[in-house]
DNA sequence: CAGTGGTCTAGACCACGCT
DNA sequence: GCGTGGTCTAGACCACTGT
């Protein structure tokens, strides 16, 4: 059913072509899982030439609703499951359903955990001076042997020295960081979230293993205990793998 | 000192072109706001053909670093001002900073207010059978005179029939939805919001005035009084103008 | 008008997956 | 080996922005 020809569409060729697909992909004739039509065929149907035909596909590409394999095809995405990282009103303390640790079942790869000087951001976060020491670790995650998330999180240093929480071979820590903190006498009272959407970068497109057209949250994550910040954390997540679930309380 | 032969590096001419750009805009070298050597510049630095510069520009565009003006030229991208959106423990019931409307300073186009039959997604967040009538609203809103955020929110028809509430001339509410429900009698005690994230549909891109490479929030936002939920919405928020800010009470 | 990016053609060669 | 998508060339014409 492809008009191969018909200028009397202002459209540029490539947009037609995607528009066609998208709209074969929103119907479901063309469901999840299944191939596109070769680039071959549509310059056939379409009586063009290879460019548009790529031009259009590079377009749902990055529209997040195809995936394109060398040698292989291109192939309308499956929806994955997502999950959810939630921050429910934490009504059980001893429950530490906060810290994404649960959700991700198990995975964790310490990447750093190491003692450094706060950074001017994470020292801000924390209302110290900057250079302060500070525990510094980051880690990535896994959901079905797929990176899903990177976290960045500091905690001052002086609340953990000699403490079990300093030793690496203590994570994944049960109960996540709410239960670390509180190993340290620490009681967190309320925690405050920045959540931001981008593209990733080249680097957490690798690390994170994306698929291009996926965009990350970017989530500033900060503890707060009764009079004071005491631990700030950067989540970087997967946004087709995640929903962020809140359940907010009103006085 | 761009590298224009350099047949030892296995990259792509496109990617290293895309690099080296990459590179100066982080750096600053490109700082925010100024241009990119036009595509015949970079032709002739890299001694490749159009289209490899072309390609690069696009993996820029689609990472949200630059735009690019037919006629103009490619300009390293503004970070735009973004905004709070904030769901802060609403501590003062008369205050009613849930809601966007006060952080969205005034525009506000209403673009649907009609009584329906609710869709079975509604009526599952309403805990209502599918089919019961509700007022559907869909508002756009606009900050700086650009679009921002387009909402769709659902009350069930009979809590507002015969109420100011029903009236679309008393858009915007002073107070947002929260004051609204409130004067209906109906106390909100608590908030469900699922955040999630993806690349905007063809629609939203046009109705947000979207550039290339800006993923969008996509809210699902459910209001309960104590006994049930009293209204539902979705929020499609632009990406590049609003930081999501929770502060979350931990019992 | 000259210069910019946007679109398109008609070829070519390569890397990869499958059979 | 053959078909797939990935990359690249060397042209062409158009639409838009500026002077």
């Amino acid at each position: 059913m492809a008009p191969s020809i018909d200028s009397a569409d202002p459209r540029a060729v490539y947009q037609r072509i995607a528009h066609d697909l998208r709209t074969q992909i929103l119907s479901g004739d063309l469901p999840p899982g299944s191939a596109l039509p070769s680039e071959t065929e549509l310059v056939r149907r379409y009586g063009s030439s290879r460019g548009p035909v790529r031009q259009a596909i590079s377009l749902l590409r990055s529209e997040g609703l195809i995936d394109s394999h060398q040698g292989r095809g291109v192939f309308v995405r499956q929806r994955p499951m997502t999950r959810r990282l939630s921050i429910e009103g934490v009504a059980d303390r001893t429950n530490g359903a906060l810290d994404s640790v649960e959700d991700v079942d198990g995975q964790l790869e310490v990447l750093r955990y190491t003692p450094t000087a706060a950074p001017a951001e994470v020292a801000d976060r924390l209302a110290l001076p900057e250079g302060t020491r500070v525990l510094a670790r980051r880690f990535r995650f896994f959901v079905e042997d797929r990176p899903a998330l990177l976290s960045d999180s500091y905690i001052p240093y002086d609340l953990v020295k000699g403490t079990p929480v300093e030793d690496p071979e203590n994570e994944p820590w049960p109960g996540g960081m709410l239960a670390q903190l509180r190993s340290l006498g620490l009681d967190v009272r309320e925690i405050t979230e920045d959540v931001a959407t981008r593209t990733p970068t080249p680097d957490e497109l690798h690390e994170l293993g994306l698929r291009p057209g996926i965009p990350v949250f970017d989530v500033t994550r900060t503890l707060h205990a009764a009079d004071r910040p005491v631990a700030t954390s950067r989540l970087v997540i997967a946004g087709d793998r995640y929903v962020l679930s809140y359940r907010i309380p009103v006085f």
